[in-house]
DNA sequence: GCGACAG
DNA sequence: ATCTTGTCGC
């Protein structure tokens, strides 16, 4: 097993988080409580709010920080299989907060001066930068390969990587590898890349050290269909300099058309009215998938690449088969 | 009750 | 994403 690390481009840094989140943790004084929110605000990105609260509750290692100083925005305290924590609730006394029925004292101090240097903010600048190097012009004119790659995870802390080609000329299968790495950032909204890039990285490496790469990639994960118009599709066609299209099972932003429920091909518009990607299905009778341009591809040829290799399931077969692949563990 | 919602 | 058995619908 190796590393994902030693492969990584210097454009892609990636921070400890969970050491981020411990530091920040530390600078609560005995005797304040702080939100799940503000430390979030405090790494920079409030989305980080549920990943904090799955950390503070399951981290092994919990006991050595001070975990139970943090508290819901109502001053309520997290539930635990549905009941307050009696160990959060004993912490809290023994440092003198006083609590009734599950809520903190109204007089508690709240602490929120967190020191930070706000990785979730320094990583949006990244992918905003990322965004400015995006191609949505295609090159090719008859494409003659197409690989699909997914990720899944056999335990925690291992991520299986899968790459499946498919040959467009001849319509069937053509080649497959899945490798398997260590992950370690943890899965917020709109930061898939900074789990799965490192892995994906390696897995590509190794098709790269048997043959050339399929001439387009499809990534299970977005496109521009970002809020930052930078998914995890666009950052591994920037970084590899390599035609990318997202492909989704849910949609992560934007607005799919209502009026045009008979169609199965129906634009996503953003904020601005302007199209960032497609809602598609092979028929009717499919749920909907949701594609959009990583690099050096444009929207309006997705429709007619992805049905060039999209047959019984609901993804297209490339990306339903390193799926597939990905979960072959067991 | 409403909004968020990639893996 | 993962935890998980039988069950319902085509």
């Amino acid at each position: 097993m190796s590393h994902p690390q030693q492969f990584l481009n210097p454009d892609l840094q990636i921070p400890d988080l969970r050491a981020e989140v411990i530091s920040l943790l530390q600078q609560i004084p005995t005797g304040s409580i702080s939100t799940f929110g503000s430390l979030a605000r405090a790494l920079g990105d409030i989305k980080a709010a549920k990943w904090i609260g799955t950390l503070l509750k399951h981290d092994p290692d919990r006991d050595f920080w001070p975990w139970h100083r943090i508290v819901m925005q109502n001053l309520q305290l997290p539930l635990t299989s549905g009941v307050v924590s009696s160990s959060q609730q004993e912490l809290l006394h023994a440092e003198g907060v006083t609590i009734q029925s599950g809520r903190i004292d109204p007089i508690t101090p709240i602490f929120d001066e967190f020191h930070s240097n706000k990785p979730l903010h320094k990583l949006q600048i990244q992918q905003r930068d990322i965004s400015e190097r995006i191609l949505l012009t295609s090159e090719f004119k008859a494409t003659k390969s197409v690989a699909g790659i997914d990720i899944a995870y056999p335990q925690p802390g291992i991520a299986r990587a899968a790459y499946v080609e498919w040959n467009l000329v001849n319509s069937c299968f053509d080649y497959e590898l899945a490798i398997e790495t260590p992950i370690i950032f943890p899965y917020i909204t709109g930061y898939l890349t900074y789990r799965e890039l490192p892995a994906y990285m390696v897995l590509l490496k190794a098709v790269q050290a048997e043959r050339n790469l399929a001439e387009i990639l499809l990534v299970d994960g977005s496109g521009i269909l970002h809020p930052r118009k930078c998914g995890i599709a666009c950052h591994l066609g920037v970084l590899l300099n390599h035609p990318t299209i997202g492909v989704s099972k849910k949609i992560l932003t934007g607005k799919v058309d209502l009026t045009n429920q008979e169609s199965n091909e129906i634009p996503i518009l953003d904020a601005q009215n302007k199209a960032m990607g497609i809602a598609m299905r092979k028929t009717k009778h499919n749920k909907l998938v949701y594609a959009s341009p990583g690099h050096q591809f444009s929207l309006q040829k997705i429709p007619d690449l992805l049905n060039l290799c999209w047959f019984d399931h609901r993804l297209p077969e490339p990306i339903y088969l390193a799926d597939k692949l990905s979960k072959q563990y067991k």
